[in-house]
RNA sequence: GAGCCGUUAGCUCAGCCGGUAGAGCAUCUGACUUUUAAUCAGAGGGUCGGGAGUUCGAACCUCCCACGGCUCACCA
């Protein structure tokens, strides 16, 4: 309890004693701030005058500029900010010493004129105001806004109030998770499902899950950290075209890039192949650019994204071609390999094979020359263990990765579908298991069960959608993209195991 | 996980070589009928993240703990 608490405790007294509701009621507006903006901010004084518009507003005060028996403040609502102009000779004494009691933070309805000031600013002049809520606690620095990184993240509604360009970074959040969903809904034909969160192993990617347990089954479950093979299933059931947007759990490390729950959208969609996915990913890129751009284009980390143009789609091994001149085209041995590896100064362990060397060189000098969204496809079978092999070069999958800025942002191929070879599959992941990965999968029957009644060649796609919002908005964090990131409590006090 | 940095008023930040804690905003009192980071005059506000140690004396030095940030490796 510090002084501004305090004071502002007796003025919520105050109010009681004054008959008037510290804490409101329903109020009706007739205006937002931005539809007041919208629609009176190009005429001049006179015309505004001329025109002898009313409103009612209501929001939260966040500034105030008092003058003697006249005052000035922001009301800021969900759409932005209006001025008001209170003059204690209109509203009267009573209810301009309402104003003069109240504190920024507090929420007011405002009922008055649509004016504009000699300054030029479009300003509601009040004849009325009704308190509707009183804020106990100061609001952060008006002018600095809250920049503790950790108070932001711990108390995102401060954040969200001091802060527009975060309000304005999760309204886009949601505008471009809509757009996807239209895309898909729409343009794709697809059906969006839900499946269930709590699963019975862990399965569909490699990662440490979050383990829970059931009271009344008595058995432990798992927290999904995939969407896979539930939307698998979905096909062999016939809807064909499936995707979901939701939650996935990691029991991993965060970074900038990682919070252990995040927003995954997978889609499956029958009869296509990596070309289609292709077409189809581009599809939900561009959605997702043009619901927060109008010409598609984007800076990010200082560069600027064009997400209008066509997307460049290589061939791994093309790609890296043309970055250093080796060509991997060539059917080689494995020692080969190493010796272009080595003289490349390309660290390789021994268990290696070609395509992890051709991936190593990818990696090393391809992925960061990559800026302008592109896709890369044909990933070695090596290290595609869920990828179909190409049919005409088996050494290499139909597979693709979208490189935008460095880095990836999807991941698709053509599903495997065949039940005996998803069985070897998940038997080589259950052995890595045994012996001591915690990240390797188990063997899902139900699934190798789901798969031998037939599932139709199929298309999938994963894309991590907070990085993309990330991207979308240029935000240097995940945190900055998360509502609630998952943080440490602040009073560590854990029970006694 | 490793390394580096941070934590001081409600918020944003100063605080030198160890010598009794500072500013701006916010708050309070007063003045002010078109201000907009309003202005002017005055005032109040601190367990300096927590604990221990060194010292005559610690926001500052040492150690431990907590939380956070950044960088690096793995994962989306």
């Amino acid at each position: 309890m510090n002084d501004q608490m305090r004071v502002r405790l007796d003025k919520m007294n105050e109010l009681r004693q004054e008959g008037i509701d510290p804490f409101g009621h329903a109020f009706k507006r007739t205006y937002l701030a931005k539809q007041l903006h919208a629609e009176f901010n190009d005429l001049d004084k006179e015309a505004i005058e001329d025109l002898g518009k009313k409103a009612i507003i209501a929001g939260r005060m966040v500034a105030k500029r008092g003058k003697g028996k006249v005052g000035f403040a922001d009301i800021m609502d969900r759409t932005g900010r209006i001025q008001i102009y209170v003059r204690k000779d209109v509203v009267g004494e009573e209810n301009y010493h309402i104003f003069k009691r109240s504190d920024i933070g507090d929420h007011l309805g405002v009922e008055g004129d649509i004016i504009k000031t000699d300054m030029g600013e479009l300003t509601i002049r009040a004849t009325h105001i009704t308190f509707l809520s009183k804020a106990l606690r100061p609001l952060p620095d008006k002018f600095h806004g809250l920049q503790n990184k950790e108070q932001k993240y711990r108390q995102r509604y401060l954040d969200l109030i001091s802060n527009p360009e975060s309000f304005d970074r999760f309204q886009k959040r949601t505008k471009i998770i809509s757009a996807i969903r239209s895309y898909l809904n729409n343009e794709m034909d697809c059906t969006e499902v839900e499946t269930p969160v709590l699963h019975n192993q862990a399965g569909g990617a490699s990662a440490r899950p979050f383990i829970t347990h059931h009271n009344a089954l008595n058995i432990d479950l798992y927290l999904r950290i995939a969407l896979e093979l539930p939307l698998k299933r979905l096909i062999v059931g016939g809807m064909e075209r499936v995707y979901e947007i939701g939650r996935v759990f990691r029991n991993e490390g965060m970074d900038q890039d990682h919070n252990p729950e995040f927003t995954e959208l997978e889609s499956y969609i029958a009869y296509f192949d990596f070309k289609d996915v292709m077409d189809e990913t581009e599809g939900i890129f561009k959605a997702a650019a043009n619901a927060v751009t109008d010409d598609g284009k984007v800076t990010y980390e200082g560069e600027e994204i064009d997400f209008s143009k066509p997307f460049a789609r290589k061939h791994m091994v093309d790609a890296i071609k043309e970055v250093t001149g080796v060509d991997f085209w060539k059917e080689m041995t494995i020692d080969e390999a190493r010796k272009i590896a080595d003289d490349h100064d390309v660290q390789y362990e021994p268990y290696w094979k070609v395509g992890h060397i051709i991936n190593a060189f990818f990696e090393k000098f391809v992925e960061d020359t990559i800026k302008q969204p592109t896709f890369i496809y044909g990933h070695p079978v090596e290290i595609s263990p869920l990828a179909k092999k190409n049919a005409e070069d088996p050494r290499f999958t139909d597979r693709f990765e979208l490189y935008i800025s460095g880095t990836e942002y999807g991941n698709a191929f053509t599903e495997l579908n065949d039940p005996i070879d998803q069985r070897e599959r998940f038997e080589a992941q259950a052995a890595e298991k045994d012996a001591g990965n915690d990240e390797a999968q188990g063997i899902d029957e139900d699934f190798i069960e789901a798969l031998s009644y037939g599932m139709p060649p199929t298309g999938g796609l994963g894309i991590g959608i907070d990085r993309l919002v990330m991207l979308l908005t240029d935000a240097e964090s995940i945190r900055d993209v998360i509502l609630f990131p998952t943080m440490r409590p602040e009073d560590n006090s854990q029970p006694e195991e």
